[in-house]
DNA sequence: CATGAATGAGGGTTCATTCAT
DNA sequence: GATGAATGAACCCTCATTCAT
């Protein structure tokens, strides 16, 4: 009742890279990128259920059942899109942070969120497509894939945090776990400012992102009000 | 009346709420309520191409097709749902907001946040349900249905957010476009947080999301490192 | 495969006309006659698969399952529908033959080509309905409730035309079977000119199919060509 | 490409016949002809709402979903169907009717009946199936795309019979509109007589035609009676 | 390496039919 | 006598997947 449908039996659900047909000169890496690519594309869009693997073949300029021959089903196809992106991304980070390796641990938390926003803002739809793995609308079997590449980037973070925590950079009294969830609750939402595709100001956006997240929306230093659990009524 | 199968029949299609005058006996309300709680449960879980009539039947107690005597189709079934949630929250949010009315905008803010993060501990599954709109998994239809409840939600965030601007609470370099993006993606991420389902302490999350939001991660004051597009390599 | 679908179990499938609720002065028998009218309605546009018990209740100002109360199911409102249409159209034809008893054989003809284009003209949705039956779009257990009064219907044109043929009225190389068939088409089909429902010479029309089929197209008299098998090819 | 399902994506609505020019080894211009003639079969027997695509499938040797790859849908098939059978009647007819050329208006119109009961006789399906769409049990879609070829179709005979009346040889108080409408309704209700299957004599039939609309069914001459409306009574 | 052709499982939707009221 | 609410069987259609070529 109501469980996760799996996908077909899939012959070897461990062998995620098929590595056999390689032999550089073909062109199947070529078509593999092209399908990775296309693939990245209509899960951004569409999500994974949402995806038909007619619709990456069309992107990709091949049919559909030619992606069987690069990928072993579906899910193995989402899933390695997904891990390119948390790839690329935790790549990008890490060099940028090795270029700031000397800055303390604030700048590098600083920097950290504007190369996250530049990677938004090029419209890499990995990034978008990676959104949608957060929904469950994406089969267990895949998200055990991305698994580790997920725990690796995410730690990334939670490594500059928690520097800037220890090093007596951040407030006292936030949840370090719940902080990193926002912070990158909030940078992910950018995407959808960034949609339009009107060209926009990339360096504004990173301001933005910096500023508010940092130094928060106000200048005014107060302690917040607290509602008590009664007065929020949960409308039926 | 006997004509050629047309697309919908629209039999119910503006009855959104209408909760209270059914005369006793007919049981359909309680029904179509118990549908679409189902609805919103498995939405949230799965998404909208993810969703299953037949689990929602099943959630709720019927089967699938008895759905249809209460919506016209799955589609509109999702709509109602989402327009459910953003309904209860935005009478919520208003709700709240005028019993603070005469506080300043500043607080008001503050108010606001803890009133959402309030909402979405309690898990309303309306709340995740929601999340999937903005994944592009909505067909348009759907999407139209929704959208001016969803712009008359949004603008109360607009309303309260302006309000704080004009004010002079918000600090001058931040886009208010994007910081209400920002502000609300970082909301909805917390119902990740709260996902396992443990006891939590939601007025550690209320303190936690306005401290941040508001006041920002860090008590330093500086101007944020910005980096040079080209720092950022994207690596293929 | 291939085979006819029987719909549902119909609990007594002989039990043709549902005697007992009958006690005059209750508004039952009114309904009846207005679901039988809804019912050849209906079926006089969509055939009996197409035909929808909603639709037939909606005709009829009732819900659909009330039609259960008077009918035992689909299957025997069409029958009924069906020999309604042949009991009245063999009481017209009778009606008039009787009253042209003294006519000769051939006028006998002529005054029964002459009623049937009449009540056709006159739309008699219960003449259309009976149309489709021929289109083996209606179930066998509908085909045998109707069997003994299409049969009498029929007898009633098979009397008329060997009376004229034992009479020497008609052409010694004509099969009578085949005429009558003929016959019967060409009067049915006229339903389709009359469609248009524009207001129509009907004694023009009665003329022009009396005059085609009793004295021919043509005036000429001649032996007509015929063809060799092969020369009519069917091109695949 | 990848954008929100329409519904339907016309892949093939145009390639109406288009027999021979696939190369060798495509198997599929065989199923594809084999799913024609079974639709046609079954739709001969059932009708369109009747028609199932599993037993158009079953009685074509291939499973249903196989259709959807020769055809975008049910409508489609049917629409096909129709026109195949309406353009080889065509076909045939003009066939005929250009070898018989030069001979007066009236033979031709012989020779026209003549090629239509002989084609009927032949079972083709095709024509039964036909019959069906005068029903109003197909969809209008399916209708319009039948439209042209239909009135190509019927176009041929309004020539030959407007030729025959230019030319002086039908009788002159006959509508012409009319008399091709019954006509043509006699000689499809032929395919009736033929249904048993039993060997027949096809010259009989097509003897039986000829005169009968031709010369009349009668050889007596006279006027024929016409009754005053009100003396047909319709019976309720 | 890739496609053409087909399959099988399932999902949305319709509709005759039931039954308690 | 008739309706409200629901069911179950089927049907059309989609899509991941296979396999011979």
């Amino acid at each position: 009742m109501v469980e996760q449908k799996t996908v077909a039996k899939s012959r070897s659900v461990n062998r995620v890279v098929k590595s056999a047909p390689y032999e550089p000169g073909g062109k199947a890496p070529a078509t593999r990128r092209r399908l990775l690519d296309a693939a990245a594309f209509v899960l951004a869009e569409k999500g994974f259920t949402g995806m038909r693997l007619s619709d990456v073949g069309e992107v990709a300029g091949v049919q559909a059942p030619a992606i069987y021959y690069h990928f072993n089903n579906k899910e193995e196809l989402a899933g390695e899109v997904f891990i390119t992106g948390l790839v690329r991304s935790r790549a990008t980070l890490e060099e940028v942070l090795a270029l700031h390796e000397n800055d303390d641990a604030l700048d590098r938390l600083a920097v950290a969120i504007d190369a996250h926003v530049r990677l938004s803002a090029r419209q890499t739809v990995y990034g978008r497509a990676w959104m949608h793995r957060s929904t469950g609308d994406v089969p267990e079997a895949v998200e055990q894939m991305c698994q580790s590449d997920e725990r690796a980037y995410a730690r990334v973070w939670t490594q500059v945090l928690s520097n800037a925590h220890s090093d007596g950079f951040l407030r006292g009294d936030i949840d370090l776990k719940t902080a990193q969830q926002m912070l990158l609750g909030a940078l992910n939402s950018i995407s959808f400012v960034t949609r339009a595709g009107r060209a926009l100001d990339v360096d504004g956006l990173v301001r933005s992102a910096q500023t508010m997240l940092l130094s928060g929306l106000s200048e005014t230093q107060r302690a917040w009000p607290l509602l008590a659990e009664s007065e929020v009524v949960d409308p039926f």
